[in-house]
DNA sequence: ACAGGTTACCTAGACTATCTAGGCAACGGG
DNA sequence: CCCGTTGCCTAGATAGTCTAGGTAACCTGT
């Protein structure tokens, strides 16, 4: 029985990735912490499910990684959102508002 | 590549289903034509997910079936929603509601 | 009479994304 | 010198959806 929102999470993980990278390049690691601090730890972030994304969205164009150093001079894998990666987070964005505001209207229509 | 926001279904048409099922009996073609029309046919429900979340629901208790007539005086299998089925219905919307305003934030935030 | 569309239900197998639960390595502070 | 943090990785389990089929009864139009 997950307590978690996990199933919720399907599909919307990719987007927030590549809504963390559009601020700039960013490891692997400091991505999942964005997205928690942003989202006021609603969203938790597995590394178990981050870094296969990471390497889907990379085999996929979205993103591009090269090895660096974070900002805590640590060796790290830095991520930089591409061009068609800008794109993918545009749609995804749009799809899930539409999605969203369809299911909310749904879900939240008054009882008969 | 996906055209449609199945993914984003995750975890969410168990709520629908319930939802629907608040307003009174239904069978489930009746349940599934409800949300498409309900959603302005942006939430498409497949009959292959359909009938295997009522089997989940039904077997977890949140729901309850009987064989009858539909409005059509076609043979159909009735579901009504439970006690629990209530309970649930509510945790789901709460969760929903918390889920998908935190990723709204971080989605929609303005780009830096 | 019959073709085709709708209503209504069902299922096996594929797919995909997530989570569980581990492991590795390097750094820094106490 | 230990332990928490940073940082990356993976195999396997799990779960929920979709694809693509199937069945059957009814109704309408030709």
């Amino acid at each position: 029985m997950p307590k978690r929102s996990s199933t919720l999470l399907h599909g919307t993980l990719d987007a927030l990735i590549l809504k963390a990278l559009s601020y700039g390049k960013n490891h692997g690691y400091g991505v999942a912490r964005w997205i928690e601090a942003s989202s006021d730890e609603v969203v938790q972030v597995e590394e178990g499910s981050l870094y296969p994304a990471l390497y889907r969205m990379e085999r996929r164009g979205w993103i591009e990684a090269e090895w660096g150093l974070s900002e805590l001079n640590r060796r790290a894998k830095l991520y930089a959102i591409t061009e068609r990666g800008c794109a993918q987070l545009a749609a995804e964005t749009e799809r899930w508002q539409v999605f969203t505001a369809a299911v909310s209207k749904v879900l939240l229509a008054a009882e008969a």
